[in-house]
DNA sequence: CTGAAAGCGCTTACAG
DNA sequence: CTGAAAGCGCTTACAG
């Protein structure tokens, strides 16, 4: 490293102007056959590359995107990654992967840390917020906006005023609550998220709202909160199992996503349930492992790689447009009529 | 965006140079209070962010690192990406991720465009290689290494003069069919892997010295070769079951990852076999679902995170060093003695 | 403690 | 078709 050469070792070696240089290395036309062999062959002979950060200098646009997503531990976000991905590829563009630390906290330094980057775009993935951090991430959004443009995904708070893909999380419990009391389950858990989140399309609404429809009873042992990972789901829904007479176990449970199902299902599995005999299980993201399982999981189909993609039309179109995201009930083996 | 303020506005408005301005963002000691505030005050106000991109122009250091990493849809993969950025963070870099389009073809492209970058270092994943890319990529690595150190993980060959953290996959595989013929298995097939690939590092050389200090033959029905996806793993396996009569069905099978141990296995049920009664199945990588499987997979854990992190110490580090990546066997119920 | 000035490695009008 | 020169937005000696 370090002893790489600049336009100016190559134009003096070729014995032309780094103007010249400039042309060979862009393609342009205006250069004659003859220099811009004599110069192709010096950089091939050198190795040379310009500097991209010394190319956006100038140039104003860097060609590259950035996504700002959870950690990768739940490959749905792997998932969203490589559709936005291939997506910015296609289209001439790099995309760069920034994890978010954690959900909560010093976001405002990781947001705005984002403006430091010259990036043609970013997309942002929004997860279940506090109320109370929901305020301060409007702000830095709306300063990040100065710099490039944004494009939010994931949970989008009706209220931003941003271009976004939003999922209706409302939407999608009420269909699965919906199917399961279909199939005669009356006692119906919701496990997963956050007891903070306020936004009206989070899964406690489309929960409330379906069993209020069916008049069935809101229980609130029913409902509890934990993270997104396997543990997280087993945990919580250990003690749940633990908290309640077996006579009044849910016979179905609904669980934030695909890991958290899994966890919903081993700790059933410790408490002596069969699945689908005792309890069904649906989880969300339909996760590449959810039809390997045993029985195979039911869920719910975000189409991630299509968000992804999605998204990157929508950053480089430059249109405020709120569109609401796909997705596709897949029903297997982990779900069945209530016994 | 676009509507963003450069130093000079800063400045301006502040009623200070530039230098004072940069000073101040660098929280350097010799600015007097009341400037630093004066200062601080216009910054926060025009919510002013330096460009890391002109900074990097003149510091000659991005702070940045790079990771190149084969498609995320395997989780192994998301693993050793958040070991790495996590690592990175911690010395005050930033990690930014670059997937591989593919494993072969084009890796001129993309090997070199890194080199435009002006990455403080960068980690390169290497997988399986055919034989006839390997100069090309060895080529490419060194032109490379002009712009930015460098370090390898994964199934580096032996030849390559560059800091790594290599696989050993021949010993893994040797320990895996030893462990299964201490098992009393005899008809061990393994899948997965490229033909062409022709390291002493390879799964295939650990695999026929295995069977060979056990006296048993090589059957070449018994090693096929497929991509490292799930359904890759499935066809390869169903097609060798499809092939042999059912007397020379294997009664373990050794697996290129945990994906394609999914597939064996169920390509197995499809053909009536029971896990692991019939026939035993160990992956590799030990990704977060093998023990929600049923049976839960037995695999060989490489301890991706620390992989990753190490890699950005290796990295930072300097030194030209050839290390061994850690790992461990993890036995589990889809691994039976034979009956 | 502060400022004027050079320089980082490119691109891009502007001349010729 | 080619070159001299300005400029992108910073940092950093060098003076004062």
């Amino acid at each position: 490293m370090a002893d790489h050469y600049t336009i100016y070792d190559i134009a003096a070696e070729a014995g032309v102007s780094i103007a010249t240089v400039s042309r060979v290395m862009r393609g342009e036309a205006s250069v004659s056959p003859k220099t811009r062999a004599k110069v192709d062959a010096v950089i091939s002979r050198l190795n040379y590359r310009p500097s991209s950060i010394a190319r956006g200098m100038t140039s104003k646009t860097t060609n590259a995107l950035g996504i700002l997503l959870p950690k990768l531990l739940n490959p749905n976000y792997a998932m969203i990654f490589t559709g936005a991905n291939d997506a910015a590829r296609r289209r001439g563009y790099s995309m760069t992967l920034f994890p978010w630390h954690s959900i909560t906290g010093q976001q405002e330094h990781q947001t705005l840390a984002l403006a430091e980057r010259r990036l043609d775009g970013v997309i942002i993935c929004v997860e279940y917020m506090p109320d109370n951090e929901r305020e301060q991430f409007l702000t830095d959004l709306k300063k990040l906006r100065q710099y490039m443009p944004i494009v939010l995904i994931g949970c989008v708070p009706r209220t931003y005023d941003f271009p976004a893909i939003s999922y209706n999380m409302a939407g999608i419990v009420r269909e699965s609550v919906s199917a399961l009391i279909g199939l005669g389950h009356r006692r119906i858990a919701l496990v997963g998220g956050m007891e903070s989140d306020r936004d009206e399309l989070r899964r406690d609404v489309g929960y409330q709202e379906c069993l209020k429809d069916a008049r069935l009873p809101y229980v609130s042992s029913y409902r509890v909160f934990c993270g997104g990972r396997v543990e997280d789901g087993e945990a919580a829904f250990d003690s749940m199992l633990s908290g309640l007479q077996k006579n009044f176990w849910p016979t179905a449970v609904v669980a934030l996503n695909d890991l958290v199902a899994m966890g919903c299902a081993a700790a059933a599995r410790r408490h002596g349930l069969s699945i689908p005999g005792d309890i069904s299980v649906l989880g969300c993201d339909n996760i590449f492992c959810a039809p390997y399982l045993t029985p195979p999981l039911a869920s719910i189909d975000m189409h991630q790689q299509q968000l992804g993609a999605r998204a990157v039309e929508l950053l480089l179109s430059g249109e405020n447009i709120r569109e609401e995201a796909q997705w596709e009930m897949i029903m297997r083996g982990s779900v069945a009529p209530c016994r």
